[in-house]
DNA sequence: CTACTTGCAAACTCTTTGCACCATA
DNA sequence: TATGGTGCAAAGAGTTTGCAAGTAG
C-alpha cells in the first residue's frame, strides 16, 4: 500500500520507465505538500530546481497516477489536487464556507459503501470520495 | 422547493433582474437536459435561437444558481453539469468504467450524513454529493 | 548508442471580462 | 428613458502536444 523508501524506483524501472531528477522532485513534492495542485507542485519543485518545466510536472503527475503512487481529486472548481499513496486512503470533507479541507478515516463512510453496494450494486471508490458541506467551525 | 410553472419570473423580478428570452431558453434547457454542461445547454439553446452567445449561457447559469433554481456538480474531469431544482435533491453515482451517471435518493446516504454530523460536526451538502466507483453493470 | 525524457512554444479547452449596443420595465 | 442584459472579441486559467535536444540505462 504505502511506498517504503525508494521502492518506487524499482517500480518505475520494472515498467521500463527511467529515474530522472525531475521525477524524484515531483514525487517529493507530492509527498510533502498535501492536496497539492499541479501549480503547487511546480512551485515547490522549482525552489530546488528552477529549470524544471510545468509540462514535466503534468507528465510526471500523470505517470505517478498510472503506476498507482498518487491520485488526484477535484476539490471544488479549480485545479485538481494530488496526494501520494504513502498515506492511508481517506475521504475529503470540503467546507464551502471557509474552504478548508479535512481528511477523515474511510471507516466513517463504511455504512454508505455498504448501502450502495447492497441496494445499487455500486462499488464505491472511497479514496476519491469528496463530501461538500459546512464544517463545525462555520456552523457555530 | 420545486419551481411551480412560471413563478421563477416573479422571483427574478423581485430581485431586480429582468426576464429575457435568453434566460427563458437557458432555464428550459437546464430543465429538459439533465446533467447538462454549459456546452450542452448552449447547443440546446441555439437550436431554437441561433443568435445566443455562449457567455450569456454562462452568465445565466451563474444567475440560476444564485437565485437557487439550479446547481452544478463536478462529475469527473471535464466541465461541470447543471440541473434544475424542479426535481428533488439527489446524489450522483458516477461509474469510472462506463461513465454513466445515475441518480439515487438522498436517504441512501442518510447514515453518512448522520455519522459526519455526529462525529465531525460536519453538515453535508447532499445535493452536491458525487460518488465515484464502478456500477453494477461493470462489475459483473 | 538508443530509446525515453525534457524544455520550449504553440495549441487547446473551458470560462471570464470589458465594452458598445440593445431591450426590458 | 434608465438600467440591466447581450453579443462580440479578447484575455485568462488550466492542460496538452509536437518536436528537437538532452540523458539514463
Amino acid at each position: 500500500m504505502a511506498s517504503p523508501g525508494e521502492d518506487w524506483q524499482d517500480e518505475l524501472r520494472a515498467r521500463g520507465y527511467r529515474i530522472t531528477p525531475q521525477r524524484q522532485l515531483v514525487l517529493d513534492a507530492v509527498r510533502v505538500l498535501e492536496h497539492a495542485t499541479p501549480e503547487d507542485v511546480y512551485a515547490h519543485v522549482r525552489q530546488r530546481s528552477p529549470g524544471v518545466n510545468l509540462s514535466t510536472v503534468y507528465r510526471t503527475l500523470e505517470l505517478l497516477e498510472e503506476i498507482g503512487m498518487a491520485s488526484h481529486t477535484h476539490l471544488g472548481h479549480g485545479a485538481p489536487t494530488y496526494h501520494s499513496h504513502d498515506k492511508p486512503e481517506h475521504v475529503h470533507l470540503v467546507c464551502r464556507s471557509c474552504k478548508t479541507v479535512q481528511e477523515v478515516a474511510p471507516d466513517l463512510v463504511g455504512s454508505l459503501v455498504d448501502t450502495l453496494k447492497d441496494r445499487k450494486g455500486f462499488e464505491t471508490d472511497v479514496g476519491h470520495l469528496t463530501v461538500f458541506g459546512i464544517c463545525e467551525e462555520c456552523t457555530s
